[in-house]
DNA sequence: CGATTTTGACCCGCGC
DNA sequence: GCGCGGGTCAAAATCG
């Protein structure tokens, strides 16, 4: 992450009972909700305003559009995915477009790594990751409406 | 210099 | 059988 601050990590833990505040206190948190056969475990859905740290490093892997919502939505893995094999993994995508844009975080796999040894600044972490998705929205709209060659 | 990000293209699965 | 969508990887570019 160059042009940004990825603070450290925080709060390592491939348990299963870490932010259950925030589910509870993010609000929406289906588990696995997909009506599909798919059995995808392992999977918890946040919403966020500012994506608080999760107390792993992410790298962001891709980037999509998904048809129905007018927002992109990011891929990230954990950076020790290759180090470590950390299954985990994160995605990110807007929610809305309001003043305050909400985030909906989708956490999969659990984390093995063992490199979150950094300390803990969970929430005063950095809300880079989203903004700058938001950002990107604002500014694809504010370049296009500004002005092209 | 290293690490990370960015964009594009490719691949696979499922649906109809 | 074909098409679409979603997901991942790769390479290149950039910043600290």
């Amino acid at each position: 992450m160059r042009g940004s601050n990825m603070l450290s990590s925080s709060g390592c833990s491939s348990g299963s009972n870490k932010r259950t505040l925030q589910q509870d206190c993010s609000g929406g948190s289906h588990a696995q909700e997909h009506t599909k056969k798919k059995s995808r475990i392992g999977m918890r859905t946040d919403y966020t305003y500012a994506p608080y740290h999760d107390g792993f490093q992410w790298r962001k892997y891709g980037q999509k559009v998904i048809r129905g919502n007018a927002f992109p939505r990011c891929y990230y893995r954990c950076t020790y995915h290759q180090d470590h094999g950390c299954s985990a993994s994160k995605h990110v995508e807007q929610h809305n477009s309001a003043d305050p844009p909400l985030f909906r975080v989708v956490y999969t796999n659990d984390h093995t790594c063992s490199g979150a040894a950094a300390t803990a600044s969970d929430y005063m972490a950095s809300s880079m990751h989203i903004q700058q998705i938001a950002d990107a929205s604002l500014r694809k709209a504010d370049t296009e409406a500004e002005r092209p060659p």
